[in-house]
RNA sequence: GGCCAGUUGGUGAAGUGGCUUAACACACUGCCCUUUCACGGCAGCAUUCACGGGUUCGAAUCCCGUACUGGUCACCA
């Protein structure tokens, strides 16, 4: 049969067949209900956070299935290619510990899993060896298509408002007679593969999403191209077929811009007669521009790399929480009633996935890590911030590793209990909000005690730290001897007195803490200020009182 | 333009025919608590679910139409 010939001629050196592959990468080993899912980007060298959703998701389920989650590297388009890129995914994946359990890493030769490689340049002769079985069953065929006359197809189409594609008569070459095709490869003349479609537009399917349910489609009938002339590498529809059925995935969790792409992918299956993996297509992640709303862009929108999260210091679970909490909204309530779990155990549904897009709230965020940040312990702050500064702010990080008890004594105010302070929303803003703390930034020359004068404040002082501090003092006992010391001044301790009667006193004992607040940190926004002379001790104290 | 989907407050949303005079969370506003701040507590914030019509005793929920919004139509993924 000459359709072999003309197969031979194109992969001359492809000899196994998918019955080989099949029997290599056999039917996995798992639970009846174990999920497999990848995370399968293209190597361009940022992780999106329209990516990290999905990625997101990917963790979950495997994990609370007890499946598999594996790390493929889609790296077909050649000329997209970043140095570096797989490097970097590696890295974001460890940092937010949602390590895959199948991958292999080039640059250090590493490799994991029965289903590789998992990188799909290497996968080319599993990919050529579908296509020409395609090639001889006479379902795919070379196509000799110019751009140039691509371009004038797509005008035309256009003029005359029809569809736009390779279908029926404008695949020129799908009925080429295969002599004609051998000679024309002998040539040397370019070609692409494409797939003979079977498919009737006007026929429908359904086709059932995770998410959305139940859609209809018209059957796709573009003899889409299915692999590349350039490099022969396929299209990412057909290693899509290819790599999710040898590996064996069982749900795909992609982005809702490949919805329209399902026609493709349901022929595609249907022509091997494959069995199609579950589908959950998640919302996109948008952004509001003005009046008007689009998808979130990595070009235009910071927030949209992932870089910006780590750079601000969000700390990486905090993240994943609001993730969560867009991907399915039970997710708030059910971690208020486990506080502890880890969000694996979380029972994602994606049929309570909202089908339209969300915008992104950083505000959400915002508070969501701040009630993260509250219930770590002194010793998790502190590492978080050191881990942070070392980073972005390596000064900071010598400080901190000088003053490490210190610093998580300052961590420590109001921290624990029912309550917790929550003035922390992510690392970088720690030093900002501690920074006089520390003798090595605590700089004297901007105090500003309002409406006191300097006399004033320097005998309140000075009476203060002879006669009434003393370091051993509960809460109590210290705020009960600074009013002994108010009364003795002519300061009110009674606010109700002291707002009906202001003209018969000075102050008021606010105006006394905070000149003391302000001497010995310049500001009258403070953590509690008993708290902060308890981590100064005396001396520290006198120290700053004498700058004034 | 074709195909697919969506439309509940500033945001994420709950809601699947009567329990909704529309939950919850974030944001915002006010009050209270209070040595400042943060925390916490209370209250306010959609007379209404894009619009029009229909089905029904009854509709945010079902049906039809319209409008608007988004995605996609590459030898990119």
């Amino acid at each position: 049969m000459n359709r072999e010939e003309l197969a031979n001629l194109i992969f001359p050196t492809i000899t196994k067949t998918i019955a080989d592959y099949e029997a290599m990468y056999p039917e996995r080993n798992l639970g009846e209900n174990a999920h497999v899912t990848r995370f399968a980007p293209s190597p361009t060298g940022f992780m999106h956070i329209g990516h990290f959703m999905p990625l997101v998701i990917d963790y979950v389920l495997a994990r609370q299935s007890e499946g598999i989650f594996y790390l493929r590297n889609e790296d077909t388009d050649t000329s997209r290619e970043v140095e570096g890129a797989v490097e970097y995914i590696r890295s974001v994946l460890a940092c937010y510990d949602m390590n895959p359990d199948e991958y292999e890493y080039r640059d250090t030769n590493e490799t994991r899993g029965n289903y590789g490689p998992y990188i799909q340049s290497e996968r080319k002769e599993i990919y050529q060896t579908f296509i020409k079985h395609l090639i001889i069953e006479g379902k795919a065929y070379p196509c000799f298509l110019t751009k140039e006359e691509m371009d004038s197809i797509r005008e035309g189409q256009a003029r005359d408002k029809r569809r736009i594609g390779i279908y029926g008569r404008y695949a020129k070459y799908r009925d080429l007679p295969v002599e004609e095709a051998i000679q024309k490869i002998k040539n040397g003349e370019s070609y692409t593969i494409r797939l003979k479609s079977s498919g009737d537009f006007n026929r429908k399917f359904t086709f059932n999403d995770l998410v959305n349910g139940e859609m209809e489609f018209p059957e796709n009938d573009q003899d889409i191209p299915i692999m590349k002339s350039k490099d022969g590498l396929p299209t990412y529809h057909f290693a899509h077929l290819v790599d999710d059925y040898l590996m064996h995935t069982t749900h795909v969790v992609r982005g809702q811009e490949w919805i329209s792409s399902i026609p493709i992918h349901y022929e595609l299956f249907k022509t091997f007669d494959f069995k199609m993996p579950k589908y959950i297509h998640i919302p996109l992640i948008l952004k509001k521009d003005g009046e008007s709303v689009r998808k979130i862009s990595k070009r235009l929108d910071p927030e949209a790399k992932m870089t910006y999260y780590e750079e601000k210091g969000y700390p990486r679970l905090a993240v994943i929480e609001a993730v969560m909490t867009i991907a399915n909204s039970n997710y708030e309530a059910w971690r208020e009633g486990h506080p502890n779990a880890p969000f694996t155990e979380f029972a994602f549904s994606p049929k309570k996935m909202s089908s339209s897009g969300a915008l992104f709230d950083l505000d959400k965020l915002d508070n969501i890590s701040k009630n993260y940040i509250s219930h770590l312990t002194k010793e998790e702050v502190y590492e978080g911030v050191l881990a942070w500064s070392k980073i972005y702010d390596e000064e900071f990080s010598k400080v901190l590793e000088n003053y490490k008890d210190y610093s998580m004594q300052i961590y420590n105010i109001e921290r624990g209990g029912k309550k917790p302070r929550k003035d922390y929303t992510y690392y970088s803003e720690i030093k900002e909000k501690t920074w006089y703390m520390y003798d090595e930034y605590f700089e004297s020359i901007a105090y500003d005690f309002g409406s006191f004068s300097k006399e004033e404040v320097k005998k309140i002082l000075d009476l203060y730290i002879s006669a009434y501090y003393n370091e051993e003092d509960t809460q109590e006992e210290w705020f009960n001897r600074i009013k002994e010391m108010c009364n003795a001044l002519g300061y009110a301790t009674d606010m109700k007195d002291y707002k009906a009667n202001q003209e018969k006193y000075k102050g008021s004992v606010v105006d006394v803490t905070n000149i003391i607040r302000i001497a010995l940190t310049t500001l009258t926004t403070t953590p509690n200020l008993y708290d902060i002379m308890q981590i100064f001790g005396r001396e520290r104290i006198e120290k700053r009182f004498s700058m004034i």
